[in-house]
DNA sequence: TCTCCGGAACTGGACGGTACAGTACCCGTT
DNA sequence: AACGGGTACTGTACCGTCCAGTTCCGGAGA
């Protein structure tokens, strides 16, 4: 990460940048050379001597992005191990969670990935175990230290957190993938996020939890 | 749903099969009319006479697979209101929904609608509504029902349904998604079901139910 | 019922126009 | 002089159209 400022390195950081955007709006058929090219203000030439071809600027610039999950993985850590306030806890996780992977941008690379599935096998493979999974083998081990500490009841961490993640995310990461550029509202993340926690408590919370008021 | 076998009707059909392959196969922009001529076994200009160009192709492709998810709401409305047999009636549609839509066509649906969300807003929208909302709204029925004969603790039937359905799917989806080809053994979809709808009925059973054994 | 015929539908190929990946060559700065 | 960068080019692919010739369908007549 020695931030070089030879011309060349710049240059070479304007081009991913540019490429990333026009991959991201106008998907790796839609891109053309030409428009990363214009939008970097660098000739064409210039991209192709920092990158072989079309396939290799691609490849790099989608495995550049799983560099940004660390994020979400201190998010998924932090939780405290606080008996009181395990529901608030979660449910502030919840909200994390929901807010991080509907941001348009996460969305548009989430298509962008799943597009080029075939075309590109080991590269969906190696985001989904470098971003995806490890996001959730995360999430289990916090999930089995509360287990530890009596806050949760939980066989199995990683099916936890499976459906933890499913219970948060399947209907608005849906809904976002098939409709265009939709976005959610504040109040629909809210909901979700409440009541997928609650139904996740109610299945591994302690006995005294899963009552409802 | 009239059978005609006029040459036209016949070539109609052809092309609508060739063009369901190819564009599954390739990619809306990877697909050429050219290819989709060749497979129907027909002249260019006769796809030409049958569809005005290659986005009404399209549109019209994708609007037609709406009409099989009807054999999936039979199977989400067919759950027989028996006490004992809960669990094993919820697994055994668990089994189905999971089995259906991890068939490699359905996913390879899913890639192509959600690959062109941006090109074809109203076509994923609308594909989103009738096949999605659609099989969700019909499970939420069946689950008001069960809770109606006290079988369930629903507050949001709608809610629970997605519910289920994030504990089912969210895992198997996604990672068929981000994977090309690569399908699932018989043994992960039944752990899936059985995982699912123990915390399914963890979370939305009667008390005595969600105890673990 | 069988035959034949007019016209609609289809074929195969070629072509204009366009877009785009990748390359060859030239220029200006240092 | 050397080299990083830009312009202009090549070759290819593909959408949509056109045309001259052929095939098939359905109905009229024997």
């Amino acid at each position: 990460m020695a931030i070089m400022d030879s011309r060349s390195a710049r240059k070479h950081q304007a081009i991913l940048e540019a490429a990333t955007t026009v991959f991201l709006n106008k998907g790796y058929a839609g891109a053309s050379m030409d428009d990363i090219a214009r939008l970097a203000a660098v000739s064409k030439q210039t991209v192709y001597k920092h990158f072989a071809d079309k396939e290799k600027l691609f490849s790099e610039i989608i495995l550049a992005t799983t560099d940004r999950i660390d994020g979400m993985i201190d998010v998924v850590t932090d939780i405290p191990a606080d008996a009181d306030g395990l529901e608030e806890n979660l449910t502030r996780l919840a909200r994390r969670f929901l807010t991080a992977l509907t941001q348009p941008q996460v969305l548009q690379l989430r298509r962008l990935i799943i597009a080029n599935a075939d075309a590109f096998p080991e590269l969906g493979a190696s985001w989904y175990e470098q971003g995806f999974e490890r996001v959730l083998a995360t999430l289990a081990d916090t999930f089995r230290r509360l287990a530890d500490q009596g806050l949760l009841r939980v066989d199995d961490p990683l099916l936890a957190a499976d459906h933890f993640a499913g219970l948060l995310l399947w209907i608005p990461v849906n809904k976002a993938m098939f409709h265009g550029g939709a976005r959610h509202t504040e109040a629909d993340l809210e909901r979700w996020a409440t009541g997928g926690t609650r139904a996740f408590l109610a299945a591994y919370g302690r006995p005294a939890d899963a009552a409802r008021p």
